[in-house]
DNA sequence: TAGTATGATGTAAGCGCTTTCATTTATAGC
DNA sequence: GCTATAAATGAAAGCGCTTACATCATACTA
């Protein structure tokens, strides 16, 4: 492995000189470029990025914290940041936090210890005061799907309380009047926020929300059939259900199907997400669209933007859900309903 | 942030005896092992890990690489080898390829330049004669999914052959005996190997192939439903349907579906890969298991053993499919076909 | 007590690169 | 040609840590 000691005695000229040449400085002649960057092809120099990062304290490298290296979500997420970073030519550093306060922090230090430029994190366990106080030091932080006022411009969520609405309005419009509802698990926001959606919706129609037609999951699709078994053996009648996120959504439909109703006839089915697995659901599942794909984009140019100057482009905070019409849901029809 | 300087300054000792207290060297008394930990946790000493790598030339942590860092196959890998290397106390540093050969070397560079201890490689477009000269290097390396002769001991990887088998079998012992191909791409070795084991099953049953109801697809849904319509189309018989991998199930599902057939009394299906997808599917996906997530561990638990001698377990190199009975296949029955 | 071996600790020299400040060179204007 | 200024280059000092070899302390044996 060659190193900038070389690449100088063969160029002729001092390591600093190597460096500027490496870094793109304009301190460099034309002519002593020329001649630098010959003997590094020469040599097959590569820079020593290790050294690099220690020297100047920075890595041209992204840290990522997900909370899981599998499943849809956060394999769309951290596509959307890599392949912005990669287009920038930035490398991205990921590391997983398993939703445990313990893993979270170990992961983040694992990453600034790596001299990360900035840290785009999907957190859940780590306290906000935590947060709040990374962001205070040098290291810029980046949030998804995770709200602290005091760092709100870091901060990129989804509207999830207006996706809640958009699913429940969609049955309304439908004809329905007797809808269930299963939650995520109530002490996460996002659980929060969307059944407050929902909520908002059943009033704005008029309808009363019957605290029976609620059951909580934990977004895990067997709670969606717990909930979904919960809500049948009520023996209250609903003909429209709400689900919090697609998973459970498909363990619901899974049960509805065992039970012999017939979909989305006899019940009709809105999830939340827009996972890849909704295509693949029968009937094919009517959703809300959450653009983590594009969030995390956002996020990777958020990133770009504020610590390496490189965009210009507007940044957007807040991401709105959008209803997507499948199959599992139609209109209200008295004729399809048994006793 | 404190440095290995006021470590070893507040606890009267050198540099050299604050590094063996970090390092775990048994040439330190317990007395002086004592001062130099209450030292460092008053200070609340992190080691500078880029330092550290730019000092010893390791990192303590495992480089990946990934075609993609979405879709449930990569997705299960990751999370197995991360597991598997978070148990040990080492990190994971994960880079993508994007099934293209600069993006693939560029992302090896990139992890060798963090001095990654070990490489785990998933490759596709690279060459077998750039990872032989790879491997000569000093840095290990192994390969999942990706069998080259000259380094066997370095490769983990599915029979594939078996796979196809055992699908074809499966049919067969239903009693179907016109029997349909979807293919992956034939330049691919694992979608050359499971159609290799379809035609081994298919002469021990001693069925005649047709050769005109083989369609060759990509290994996306979408060439699923494109060659299922081209079977269709064909207008010749067929009762079951062998597809390479369980995307192209589900498209070649939906468009029998379209056709109005009905699954799986008129046609029965058999995938490849168990992703989770095909639990998802309706009727849900008979298919071939492919423990990508423990042959992610495996390939952690090869480096665990020969990089940092921490395991005494016996390696596996050759991982065995297994069929997944659900409800897309069921027995031939005469009375089921319609002209 | 002296000599030897072993365990513990310290000193010094990097690892490969960055960057500040000093020095040199080139250019423009008078 | 001289002077001032700007551009270009070099020298030197780290960045935080590791580790080989030197040195010191201690225990054991003759």
């Amino acid at each position: 492995m060659a190193t900038i000691y070389q690449v100088s005695e063969l160029a002729g000229v001092s390591l600093a000189t190597v460096s500027r040449v490496m870094n793109n400085s304009p301190r460099v002649s034309d002519t002593t470029r020329t001649k630098v960057l010959a003997a590094m092809e020469q040599l097959g120099y590569r820079p020593n990025s290790i050294a690099q990062s220690l020297a100047s304290n920075r890595s041209n490298s992204v840290g990522i914290l997900v909370s899981e290296l599998h499943g849809p979500f956060y394999g769309e997420m951290l596509s959307g940041i890599e392949n912005e970073c990669r287009a920038a030519g930035k490398h991205v550093i990921i590391a997983a936090g398993h939703s445990e306060e313990a893993s979270e922090i170990d992961g983040i230090e694992f990453l600034i210890s790596r001299s990360c430029d900035a840290l785009i994190l999907h957190v859940e366990a780590v306290s906000d005061d935590y947060l709040i106080k990374l962001a205070e030091g040098k290291l810029p932080i980046v949030l998804i799907n995770r709200y602290i006022p005091q760092l709100a411009a870091n901060c990129i969520c989804l509207n999830n309380e207006l996706g809640g609405y958009l699913a429940t309005r969609q049955l309304l419009q439908q004809g329905h009047r007797q809808l269930a509802y299963i939650a995520g698990p109530m002490w996460k926001s996002d659980a929060k926020d969307r059944y407050a959606g929902h909520l908002r919706a059943m009033a704005e129609y008029g309808v009363k929300v019957n605290p029976a037609l609620f059951a909580e999951g934990d977004f895990q699709d067997s709670s969606g059939s717990r909930c979904m078994q919960q809500l049948l053996d009520s023996g209250l009648a609903f003909t429209a259900l709400v689900c919090a996120n697609d998973e459970m959504a498909a363990g619901a439909i899974e049960t509805a199907r065992q039970r012999g109703l017939n979909l989305p006839q006899q019940l009709s089915i809105v999830g939340f997400d827009n996972l890849i697995l909704a295509r693949y659901i029968h009937p094919k599942l009517t959703t809300i669209d959450y653009p983590i794909g594009e969030m995390g984009r956002m996020a990777a140019r958020w990133v770009l933007k504020n610590i390496y100057q490189q965009q210009t482009i507007r940044l957007k905070n807040v991401f709105e859900p959008a209803l997507i019409c499948r199959e599992s849901a139609c209109h209200f029809d008295a004729a399809n309903q048994t006793a």
